[in-house]
DNA sequence: GTGGACACTTACCAAATGGTAGAGGGCGCC
DNA sequence: GGCGCCCTCTACCATTTGGTAAGTGTCCAC
């Protein structure tokens, strides 16, 4: 499984054949059929397994830690460390995505709880002036995409000249810290955000030109 | 080449077949073939034209603003505006990762003007008191990583009861304007970073406990 | 009206895919 | 020693994969 669960998430599961992955292990095809069954029961039990691990590492950072900023920052911690430790856990949760139900339903399930929490957690300290008042949700969504992102897509950290080691990990680290302190940390001084913040919405996607698809070919 | 942008982008490369991709289009799969040569053709194509047009959408963003604090919310902008209009473009780019050389060298190189002139950018603003000083590189790298994580991740989305439409996408570009403002703007408050800051970052995998990998099944 | 380039087709092919059936082989239990 | 269980193997199989070869129709130049 742990062999399994690196494919996955580093050559996709479509990428991925029975005959490579027994291969690798030194086993024929068969005796993996045998244990999952099916390569759909192979994904199922990589799948799940995956997220349990996940799912006990942010948990296990909840409850050994203070509430409020500190909270926050074992959070994190234990993602970063995560996502050194084990990208293929934060690389397979992508891989999921793509394989749509009934994978991405086990992951959600086992994910929803504490994803749930933790936007508690973030609009009842902005409720009770622990932390800034902000959009919980957005904030939450995009921590989790630095770490994610940072992890699946290596070739970016290439293009900025970086491989992602401890040092490069703790950089960025202290970077998404940095951030969620500056928004979700009580400033003593007046200007939160910057002028010319109340923008209308509409207009993300820009002009009227090419919104259509582009030609075939 | 716009059907096999969003299938590579959604479905992953080794999960498109030619096949599939012919029936979509109404044709055969030999008329692919007749066109591109081979499957890797089409990628290559697919590829090469996905990276110039994110390309020009994001210097097109640079040039169409003044410098300073404007231009990166222009960029930002601009990237928002790709990742609701046209979404494939990003998993696209993401997809390539895992394709590996050498098309993650085909747009590596079209990239990487991009990136290093955003970096001198931001370097450059920080040395002459324009931005807060800071690490250029991580802020690049965390804010790509929140605009594609949130157009590749729809299940993370999902988890927090949202979808991708414009509105989202808007709270979410606000979001990260507020993280870059905050990292980025000269603040005329003293306490720019939090107590406790100064941790050394060798901890971050945590304790010693299961370091090595997990057992097979 | 005929030759040729072009776009697309049908007909095949070898290799790889996920999966089934059945035959050992090792090991504990009586 | 023999029985049964667990595990792995060899032998096959149908389907799908990317790819080749050889037409077929259409349109344009001459």
């Amino acid at each position: 499984m742990a062999t399994a669960t690196v494919a996955f998430a580093d050559k996709g599961v479509a990428g991925t054949s029975l005959d490579g992955l027994a291969t690798e292990l030194g086993v024929t095809k068969q005796t993996i059929l045998y244990h999952f069954g099916s390569k759909d029961g192979l994904i199922t039990a990589v799948v799940t397994e995956a997220a349990e691990e996940l799912v006990d590492a942010l948990r296990t950072a909840i409850v050994h830690s203070e509430p409020g900023w500190a909270r926050v920052e074992s959070v994190v911690r234990a993602s970063f460390a995560l996502a050194v430790r084990r990208p293929e856990l934060l690389g397979l949760l992508r891989e999921v995505n793509r394989l749509g139900p009934p994978w991405s339903e086990v992951v959600l399930e086992l994910l929803q709880p504490l994803v749930d929490r933790a936007i508690d957690y973030l609009a009842d300290g902005m409720a009770h002036g622990r932390f800034q008042s902000g959009d919980p949700q957005m904030v939450l969504v995009s921590a989790y995409a630095v770490v994610t992102g940072v992890v699946a897509d290596g070739e970016v950290l290439r293009a900025v000249g970086l491989d992602l080691d401890l040092r490069v990990a703790a950089r960025l680290r202290r970077t998404l810290l940095s951030f969620l302190e500056a928004v979700l940390l009580v400033q003593p001084v007046e200007s939160a955000t910057a002028p010319g913040d109340e923008e209308q919405d509409d207009d993300i996607v820009g002009g009227s030109e090419e919104r259509a698809g582009r030609p075939a070919n």
